[in-house]
DNA sequence: CCGTATCCTACAGGATACTG
DNA sequence: CAGTATCCTGTAGGATACGG
């Protein structure tokens, strides 16, 4: 009798056709995630966006706006007011990503030090 | 007396000396994530990892199989047999990130309907 | 205030050929 | 089998200037 070997991977087992990896607000962006972040206590300007968005220029903050709002996870709502005044919300299905991320983000806090000295490990053992 | 509003968005709300957004295994990777799910049931060789990652080259496996063992979440194991032989494992650290990485596909397969129809929505409104 | 219009660069990722 | 070595390209992201 042959031995047990562990199943082969399946040439299939990724979806070709699922969309899902090219899903800009689920890594694709570089702020996407910051921005849901913002947006998380309630409704933010534009301007007011850009205060934590340290070194985020106007064209890149839009194209991530535009670009989450496409997804349907934010939502741009324009004022009829002088000075204008553009607000941004989420979405209850943006509402329905920060669980996700923030089971990442807690990974990350929990395990950065232990990732860090894994770099610093490698760097030496290379050496 | 004044009208509450929302707190502002504090400046320092991210780090900037957090070097989480460049964590190549977070979302930086195109690959990465995949591999993951593909060592999820054990041990596998490079040859073996490029059934069901499709498309991906020699050049690129071994890049980001090297980026994420310098993260500490895999490891390479040389055989010194002939014909060559390497295996590529999850760390226990690795294995830890499989439970965020579930939150985010779980999302996604209950999600994707809804994006889709909202980009497609976004298109129509467009015009 | 809230963007758009240009232009530019860096780098992840790919194509192809070759090697211990 | 498991990679390197080159070369190439697409695009996310940034700098700067201007517009409604």
């Amino acid at each position: 009798m042959t031995r047990t070997v562990p199943a082969p991977l399946p040439p299939d087992l990724f979806d070709p056709d699922c969309p899902v990896p090219t899903v800009p607000v689920l890594g694709g962006k570089k702020w996407a995630w910051r921005i849901l972040r913002c947006l998380e206590g309630g409704p933010r300007r534009f301007s007011e966006l850009r205060v934590p968005l340290v070194g985020i220029t106007a064209k890149v903050l839009t194209e991530s706006l535009r670009s989450m709002e496409q997804d349907g996870v934010l939502e741009r709502t324009e004022f009829a007011e002088n000075p204008p005044r553009v607000e941004y919300a989420l979405t209850p299905l943006g509402r329905t990503l920060l669980g996700p991320m923030d089971a990442v983000c807690d990974w990350s806090r929990a395990n950065l030090a232990e990732l860090l000295a894994a770099r610093e490990a490698f760097e030496l053992a290379e050496r």
